[in-house]
DNA sequence: CTAGGGTTAG
């Protein structure tokens, strides 16, 4: 501030303010009672009139009250008027307009008055850090605190609450150890401040046992302290601990943060807890906290998270006030549960809706894979609303990738490039699985090449998935081996590797993968279980195929699937066949996949007439619709075993004109059983679609 | 007197 410097230097008044005359006194009456009413501007003009000094509480007092309503231009005048009449001002109210100017977010307004004090005290170093800190320049935080250190200034438990700020906004580890112990070196660790500081730099820093051990040495933790140790715990992914520790705060007197609450429930939706969450709605309709937005959000997204849509809509409905989020909330739920029509029909009532809304309603049509609706509803999006952001982008390129639209992906990429998103590893991972998806495996490694220096774990296992999808197995394994040293295998990485092996009958590298994710620990859930199963299987390896799948405790539908192909595969049409009858036995529902597996074991094994009441009981009985393949299968079966009049009957009730595969293999069988009747309709036929 | 925590939904 030119002019206050300017000020200080000329006035050379040595008005004193214990001296008061009536008028200053009646004058200070006046500003108080125009603070007290809220008339902070008034107040300020009235002071910046009157050439008399007032006392250092009202300044103080004006100070405070400039904090408080982030009041700049007011903060400056009460600045100027102090200096104007004391050319030594206390220095603590200096330190007061620093804090000001930092409240107020004017770093250079604070800054400058910082350098021109004549005289600085440790407050007037914990003004400016302070500052530095809550505005978000950590850096230049420590930067002063080393300043402030070395020229021998002490710090109090002040400096380092804030400086710990610092040390919390940018992770460093080594000097939040090092104030530790300074400030127990000080003896301020019984500071319940300090201690709940230090509980949150360890666990920013993801030392949850440090952050721990230091909660534990707190004497009385107070409703602050017991919000950051559950959050901390929550944010590094253990719900678990964080509603234990919820519930210990409980069983103490102390009255919890609404905060708090909204985080134990996040904790029961992460895991899903809903025992405890339900415990957590009853203790917050008792102390009434459910009328903080917050918590019902959470309880409302909680329930949803748990799968009881029911609970969640019922708390929805009942709500005083229903504000975005908690729609959101119960159209997420909606979506991602698959009843995408409910979510939808409450997406079109929300009141106001922002990208997030959105991005939940679109994320559900992709979860089902709904790629009509899902592109409907982009392009509604597009011309709705200007609000798009990585989350957004990244599920538009999972709607090309589900349409294997790769036009419409590359007009994504386009956009990405433009809107400058393409560094996201979110939307680039999204762009390769896109390219992968539609057959652009070129373009995938170009894309892959381009992001070499953001790209992470799962790009890798993307590419890697682009390679197996191309038949390109065999260049799978280098990739592999080149990954290995950048980064670490995860499951899905062994899924695509096994699909890999599958692909190429590696039979020796897919028992490698196999014992590899034994010795290591991975965790085998049913995705790997079916990789495995498939790789045996059709390595000719039906042996160890069927090994894993009677290891597998609870099914679905998919590793059914994948043994009774295999079995096919092995031409073991017989055990298909077992398999299937007990399948069915076990109350599973088949679908168009097992069907073209029993259909397939039957054209191996000659079982004509059970082909035939296979095929006839897909609609009767288990509602599947044959689809082209399915035909495709009959008419292979009626052909290998020269059931001819069978055949013809069959490619007459079908619904459909017979495929050029069909009739092809429909001539051969007619010249081979020398039925020529069908064998010159079939020829006619073809000659007709292929001229 | 100045200092600590916390923003739920994709």
């Amino acid at each position: 501030m030119g002019v206050n410097v300017l000020n200080r230097l000329v006035r050379n008044t040595t008005s004193k303010p214990q001296a008061q005359p009536t008028s200053t006194k009646s004058l200070t009456n006046v500003i108080l009672t125009l603070l007290k009413e809220g008339h902070l501007q008034k107040a300020v003009s009235l002071l910046f009139a009157s050439p008399e000094p007032v006392s250092y509480s009202l300044y103080a007092h004006l100070f405070q009250t400039c904090s408080s309503n982030s009041a700049i231009v007011e903060a400056r005048k009460v600045e100027s008027h102090l200096v104007t009449f004391f050319p030594t001002p206390p220095i603590f109210l200096l330190n007061r307009a620093i804090e000001t100017y930092g409240k107020c977010g004017c770093l250079e307004d604070a800054r400058g008055l910082f350098e021109e004090m004549p005289q600085r005290d440790g407050g007037s170093w914990n003004a400016i850090i302070t500052a530095y800190t809550q505005r978000g320049f950590p850096d230049k935080a420590l930067s002063l605190f080393v300043c402030m250190y070395r020229s021998g200034v002490y710090a109090n438990e002040i400096t380092f609450a804030s400086i710990l700020g610092s040390c919390a906004a940018v992770l460093d580890l080594d000097l939040s150890r090092q104030l530790h112990g300074l400030i127990e070196k000080y003896g301020f660790q019984r500071n319940i401040i300090l201690g709940s500081s230090l509980v949150d730099v360890y666990g920013k820093c993801g030392i949850l046992s440090d952050a721990r051990k230091m909660f534990h040495e707190i004497q009385c933790p107070n409703a602050i302290s017991w919000n950051v140790i559950v959050r901390r715990y929550l944010e590094m992914g253990d719900g678990k601990e964080a509603i234990f520790l919820f519930f210990q705060m409980l069983s103490t007197d102390i009255r919890p943060l609404h905060f708090t609450f909204s985080n134990a429930l996040v904790a029961c939706s992460s895991i899903p807890a809903l025992e405890e969450g339900m415990q957590i709605h009853v203790v917050a309709t008792k102390i009434s906290y459910l009328e903080y937005q917050l918590v019902s959000s959470s309880l409302i997204d909680m329930y949803t998270k748990c799968g009881k849509l029911d609970d969640a809509f019922r708390i929805f409905d009942q709500l005083g006030s229903k504000d975005l989020v908690s729609w959101t909330s119960i159209v997420s739920g909606y979506a991602l549960s698959g009843k995408t029509w409910e979510a939808r029909k409450l997406f079109d009532e929300m009141p106001e809706r922002n990208v997030v809304s959105w991005n939940a309603m679109l994320s559900g049509y992709n979860r089902f894979f709904q790629w009509e609706e899902a592109l409907d509803f982009v392009f509604l999006m597009l011309n709705t609303t200007e609000d798009v952001d990585h989350v957004t982008l990244g599920l538009i390129l999972n709607v090309c990738a589900g349409l294997s639209d790769l036009e419409l992906g590359k007009q994504a990429h386009v956009y990405i490039y433009r809107h400058g998103f393409y560094s996201n590893v979110i939307v680039g991972n999204a762009l390769l699985d896109m390219y992968g998806k539609c057959g652009n495996l070129n373009g995938a490694r170009i894309w892959f090449y381009q992001m070499t220096e953001w790209r992470d774990g799962v790009s890798w296992n993307a590419l890697l998935t682009s390679h197996a999808r191309h038949r390109l197995s065999e260049q799978a394994m280098p990739l592999f081996s080149e990954m290995q040293l950048v980064t670490p295998p995860t499951k899905y990485t062994f899924g695509t590797l096994l699909a890999a092996c599958a692909n190429t009958f590696a039979l020796e590298h897919g028992k490698q993968i196999h014992g590899y994710m034994i010795r290591h620990g991975y965790e085998m859930d049913i995705v790997i279980r079916g990789a495995l199963v498939d790789m045996y299987s059709k390595c000719h390896c039906l042996d160890y195929a069927l090994m894993v799948f009677k290891e597998v405790a609870s099914r679905d539908l998919i590793l059914w699937n994948t043994i009774i192909l295999g079995c096919c595969h092995n031409r073991m049409g017989r055990e298909a066949l077992e398999l299937f009858r007990i399948m069915n036995n076990e109350g599973m529902k088949p679908d168009h996949v097992t069907f073209q597996g029993i259909l397939l074991a039957c054209v191996d094994e000659g079982l004509v007439d059970l082909a035939g009441q296979c095929f006839e009981s897909m609609s009767n009985e288990y509602f599947v619709l044959p689809r082209l393949e399915h035909y495709q299968t009959m008419i292979e079966l009626y052909s290998r075993h020269g059931h001819m009049n069978e055949l013809e009957n069959f490619v007459k009730r079908m619904p459909f004109e017979p495929t050029v595969p069909m009739l092809t293999r429909m001539v051969d069988a007619c010249r081979e059983h020398k039925y020529s009747r069908l064998g010159d309709w079939a020829a006619k036929q073809l000659i007709e679609l292929v001229p």
